[in-house]
DNA sequence: TAAATAGTGTCTCTTAGACAATATTAT
DNA sequence: ATAATATTGTCTAAGAGACACTATTTA
């Protein structure tokens, strides 16, 4: 009888905390950007970590990463996938935390941070020259999200969500060639997006300066996620 | 400074449970087959689950994960990967309960459950034959797992772990069919096997019946992981 | 007409998949 | 010899990667 209660009641088990960390990923100027806030308070005061917070009780975890999310931006059409949960006994010196990280791809049209006040600031950093330390074991979930990343563009319409719902042809190699931080050859690439049948091409061109104007497509509306 | 001691003192924050569960496949009567432990206690008393439970305050996810894993078997020389973390609300009927998915691949060689008491039985259970009900959302965490294992066998060496040793190429071929519950040629298959250049030949053979005996093999010392 | 980017095709090499005959062992 | 499994090679089609020229626009 005590031994079956002993297995019943929750209660007797010590808890560790819970939080969700987010890497937030878009593209602007030209670069791979992730978003990153300036803790207010100890531990790591001073220190740049990911957005990110205790989940609630009555919470799903992937509310809880959405709720982080939009609290940080304004963004709507976020691609938000789980990635991976870290469970160091020491990564918080404040006692048992477990996070569960998630990663974001917003567009990056219309990005407008929003004013906080339990950070100290907020900044898009480019993932390929982030600040020499961050919080936690924040450096290690972000090569993480970058491998993960990386892997997702290969065998998935993912990475679509970092562009606008039009785009060209060149601003699509873009985002491949930031990701991967290599260059691509222009004509191979539109050869094995052509292939792959995602795409529409609109009526309408993109001019931006003293050439040939690109055509405009989107991504098929019932394109699949995983290629 | 009030505000300040709400964001730095932990136990503010209501805190959810954390449990491991483990999903430990093995290859067994050319099948597929997982563990499972029959429960003994409420909730989903008498229900057949993964194997699994919380997670110390002290103690690594991974560690708690192979822990589990150590309790129910006594094989050493486990490939455990983590899975996935599921959070919803209401999975556990007793109160907020997240819990970290493992999965381990363990050689089909020695395998020796282990006498338990807060257990009612343990049991290995096809993959593809399994209980119609399981506890909690375990039934959705080992389709999660067996996803994860066919996409492992394309460019992983993990599924080795499957497998004694020293094999022939037929058992190494059986496990790709079991695990992908299809067959393969032959001979395409023992092509792509040796261009990828993992396996050293023994001079050793396996004789088993009235038949050619089969070349043994073993994987590399060194195999890349990651193909 | 100059400057700047958009857009396009061919060749080669590698790889995936279909397919069947011979080799070796024990009884 | 028979039964049973081990072992091996060729052909074809599709895809990946190297590579360079023409088209269209504005100023």
């Amino acid at each position: 009888m005590e031994e079956k209660r002993k297995h019943y009641d929750i209660s007797n088990y010590e808890k560790p905390l819970v939080t969700v960390d987010i890497v937030i990923f878009t593209i602007k100027d030209h670069d791979l950007k992730i978003l990153l806030v300036k803790r207010k308070y100890e531990p790591f005061k001073g220190y740049w970590a990911l957005p990110g917070g205790f989940v609630r009780t009555k919470e799903p975890l992937e509310n809880a990463a959405m709720r982080e999310l939009h609290e940080e931006t304004n963004v709507e059409d976020v691609y938000l996938e789980q990635l991976y949960s870290f469970g160091e006994v020491t990564r918080d010196p404040r006692g048992r935390v477990i996070t569960v990280s998630y990663f974001a791809l917003i567009n990056s049209e219309h990005l407008d941070l929003k004013a906080r006040t339990d950070v100290e600031d907020v900044n898009w950093f480019s993932m390929y020259n982030l600040p020499k330390e961050l919080a936690f074991d924040h450096k290690k979930i972000l090569n993480y999200a970058l491998t993960r990343l990386r892997n997702k563009l290969d065998y998935t319409t993912a990475t679509f969500q970092l562009l606008p719902k039009r785009f060209t042809l060149t601003e699509l190699q873009k985002v491949y060639e930031i990701i991967l931080n290599k260059s691509v050859d222009k004509r191979n690439f539109r050869k094995k997006i052509k292939s792959l049948n995602l795409l529409i091409e609109t009526k309408e061109t993109k001019m931006d300066g003293t050439h040939r104007p690109a055509r405009l497509y989107l991504l098929k509306k019932n394109a699949p996620f995983i290629i």
